[in-house]
DNA sequence: TAGATTGTTAATCGATTAACAATC
DNA sequence: TAGATTGTTAATCGATTAACAATC
């Protein structure tokens, strides 16, 4: 029973965007065929596993062959949807909002930043990496204007709850919080914290465990 | 039956950091007691949940009380061992890496970026931030002879497996990996990967999934 | 054809939740 | 004491793995 009917598992979208990265790897080096051994021992998974993710949104594979590459990442890329671009605006401008904006990965995987947005006037009308940035109270205007729909927040945690209410207002569906606060954001709004020093106590805590 | 015996589940060590992060705040409202039901729904988890993963390390709480804030507070870092400071070694000091050189959340979690290191000899024995920065072919002597322990990774993917084996072979434990690429490292080594645009992949996902 | 590999069902494993006696 | 809340056991739920007929 393909695509409908039961609940997607949590875990099911997670690896989603593990294989799209190492089927563009497979991509890169022209691989026409992987199967989901191959997949499976790449990421370190189950083979198995690798089936049953895929098989909930369709049958991509080929008994006896394996998945296409080319095709797989195709089908892969538009269940993620990032086989269009999204357009994303990045609020705060600071070091971490200027390194996000730098990285070349959003680009990579689809994602542009279209525009950004900072509380210091003295960064207002200057540009960072060839964007320019916005006053903060712009942020509604040209949010709705644009029809954003994804936000990073990358401003101090004080400021977070403010932007993501404004952000929330303005329509957008998503927001990807760098502050380790927690936001409390209409239902329409997804939320996803990328708590960076939460990983680096983690990795500690696994690293001590591994001492017993 | 306490601490030992029964294997941790991955979920709950990853909660800790989560319950440490409201301790904190907490404390910091010099909030006296919190109880199980209290933790969860600040956090969106359930009481049984709260109860249940803190009676993995010990008996922590006072049945119709709750748990003491700042004795909880400190368990959990011990548990965690951010009770101490870590040493860690940043390699990589472009964008990303001077953002998180800069990023004061990790020395307030109990992490201490150390020593720096690029391969970029423009850089050499200029300091960011106030640590200077070392030539990659240093690493391995400086890490061995500080000691350190934890490693961040914020070099491009394409350098990431040399460094890291580089790190491994001078003797580090743990690396918080930035760059977008599977390491290959010693069993000794914990690999914890940070994939930014993985996170906004996950969050265009499930923003779309809303829209059915 | 023989060999390989898929998609899917059933079995297993693990994690979450509900319930409650014990305790302050 | 009465009310609140813990720690823990048993029940439920969900996710992973194993197995295999169907297919190329």
């Amino acid at each position: 029973m393909p695509d409908s009917g039961q609940r997607l598992p949590k875990a099911v979208s997670q690896r989603l965007s593990l294989y799209l990265r190492h089927l563009e790897a497979l991509e890169a080096k022209q691989r026409g065929t992987v199967s989901s051994s191959q997949l499976a021992r790449a990421l370190g998974l189950t083979a198995a596993q690798v089936r049953k993710d895929l098989a909930y949104f369709g049958q991509f594979g080929f008994p006896g062959v394996g998945y296409k590459v080319p095709n797989l990442a195709q089908e892969v890329r538009r269940i993620l949807g990032t086989d269009r671009t999204w357009r994303v605006a990045l609020v705060g401008a600071g070091n971490l909002g200027t390194a996000l904006l730098r990285y070349r990965g959003f680009r990579r995987q689809g994602f542009e930043i279209a525009s950004v947005f900072d509380a210091d006037p003295r960064l207002d009308g200057k540009t960072v990496a060839g964007v320019r940035v916005h006053p903060i109270g712009e942020l509604s205007r040209v949010v709705r204007d644009e029809g954003i729909k994804l936000a990073i927040l990358a401003v101090p945690a004080e400021a977070a709850q403010e932007v993501a209410s404004s952000l929330a207002q303005a329509g957008v569906r998503g927001i990807l919080n760098f502050a380790p606060t927690r936001l409390d954001v209409p239902e329409s709004v997804r939320v996803h914290a990328v708590d960076l020093a939460l990983q680096l106590e983690q990795l500690a805590f696994r690293v001590r465990q591994d001492d017993r």
